[in-house]
DNA sequence: CCTCCACTGGAAACCTAGGCTC
DNA sequence: GAGCCTAGGTTTCCAGTGGAGG
């Protein structure tokens, strides 16, 4: 047998059996928490919470629409109000129902019925059914037990932006047809102050009986969120104050962002815990910053569909910023190389637009005179992240 | 001021996978 | 199990377009 002390998985498991954590509870620093006390938001919880408090009495509140910028407390403040709310409903015989949605994750109509159905309890197959289809078997099923529900639809602009306020129209009108004391209340959230301009008046008259918009949040907020979060979340003084600092100075730079203030927190305690550090620094917050990054660029990338991936590596092939048809003709060349079926030039022209949206490439439109109009597509990440990250695809990895 | 390039992007048709009905 | 229906992705078709060069 060797030495113990010479193996770096038993130092590892030593350290996670005494305990030598940095963390007391690490569930602190996930998006999902939902603390005890919500700081500098009481203004705006007293509002949510008196917008829905009829649905105590079984009477169907006004739909609220919920603005601000990522990170500044939208979820959070609603996710709060509502466990209170049902929490509270229990006590009395109302029968409050919610389901929280989030639609960039549920990304298409059915989904996000689907999702809602799965809340509610009743049984919708993942496909085959037409959306008029599940409306209804969700609307009966609430009708057959009275149900009074609450509709949180997070990134709603998101929704309205891919498929339209279809799904919206339906939500408002089926009010009309709710009888036995049933009825939806709408809350949408909105990272996005001008969708509502998109939509159809009748949905936004109906949908925007309410409204609530959230400022960011300022530095010192963040710095004292962020020593609340640490004082469940770590061993007490193992969280430097030029951490926090950082923390903070960085989610205030992002738009008052305090979701990325706590990920920069977390990802930075974990990576002091693995190298074994006694205190988190802002060193690691820094290390942090970058590996978020590269994170969510590899994430993006891998979750690619395949032609996705292929327009990508064609993009990637060249330096400078190329035109579609540049672009169009070297992905031909890749997808002949696997010996795939090339899908069109349109079809590839939105596909650039797509990982546009993504960050990953920048394709704006431009014009040359003579030389015709054009996506100007460049590859916004390393090309070497690109390699790394579809080297792990089954498909494309041989062309590497 | 007009032309004309190399696309863009909207609209509709088409395809496929999968559930429902009888 | 045949035939029907729908959502979501793709193809087909094509009118529209910003601006350098004439």
């Amino acid at each position: 047998m060797s030495n113990p002390s010479s193996d770096p998985l038993n130092d590892i498991f030593d350290r996670a059996i005494n305990g030598e954590s940095l963390f007391l509870n690490r569930n602190a620093l996930r998006n999902e928490f939902i603390p005890n006390q919500i700081h500098f938001r009481d203004e705006q919880i007293k509002n949510v919470g008196q917008i829905l408090s009829p649905a105590l009495t079984g009477h169907k509140p006004s739909s609220l629409l919920i603005y601000g910028k990522t990170g500044t407390g939208k979820t959070v403040v609603v996710r709060y109000v509502i466990n209170r709310l049902v929490e509270r409903s229990k006590t009395m015989d109302t029968n409050i129902r919610t389901a929280y949605v989030n639609t960039r994750v549920a990304s298409t109509e059915y989904r996000i019925l689907s999702e809602v159905a799965i809340e509610l309890g009743v049984a919708l197959p993942f496909t085959g059914l037409s959306l008029s289809e599940a409306f209804n078997r969700i609307t009966s099923n609430m009708r057959e037990h009275s149900l009074k529900t609450i509709f949180v639809l997070d990134e709603i602009d998101f929704l309205v932006k891919s498929s339209g306020d279809n799904l919206l129209y339906e939500f408002s009108r089926a009010n009309e047809n709710l009888t036995n004391n049933a009825f939806i209340a709408l809350v949408g959230i909105s990272n996005d102050l001008k969708f509502k301009e998109t939509l159809d008046p009748r949905v936004l008259s109906s949908l925007n009986e309410e409204e609530i918009v959230f400022s960011p949040y300022s530095v010192d907020e963040l710095r004292a969120i962020l020593r609340e979060r640490i004082e469940v979340a770590f061993v007490p003084g193992k969280v430097s104050e030029a951490a926090v600092n950082l923390c903070a100075g960085m989610g205030a730079a992002e738009h008052g962002d305090a979701r990325r203030a706590v990920d920069l927190l977390r990802v930075a305690g974990e990576l002091a815990e693995r190298e074994g550090a006694q205190t988190v620094e802002d060193s690691h917050v820094r290390e942090a910053s970058k590996s978020i990054e590269r994170d969510r660029v590899l994430e993006a990338i891998q979750s690619l569909p395949i032609h996705g991936k292929l327009t990508l590596l064609a993009v990637s092939s060249f330096k400078e910023a190329e035109n579609t048809g540049h672009i169009y003709a070297k992905y031909i060349e890749v997808t002949k190389q696997l010996g795939l079926e090339p899908l069109t030039q349109r079809r590839v022209s939105g596909l650039l637009s797509e990982l546009d949206l993504l960050g990953l490439v920048s394709a704006p439109v431009v014009s040359k005179g003579r030389m015709g109009r054009s996506k100007k597509v460049r590859l916004e990440i390393p090309q070497q992240v690109v390699e790394a990250s579809l080297k792990d695809d089954e498909t494309v990895k041989t062309l590497l």
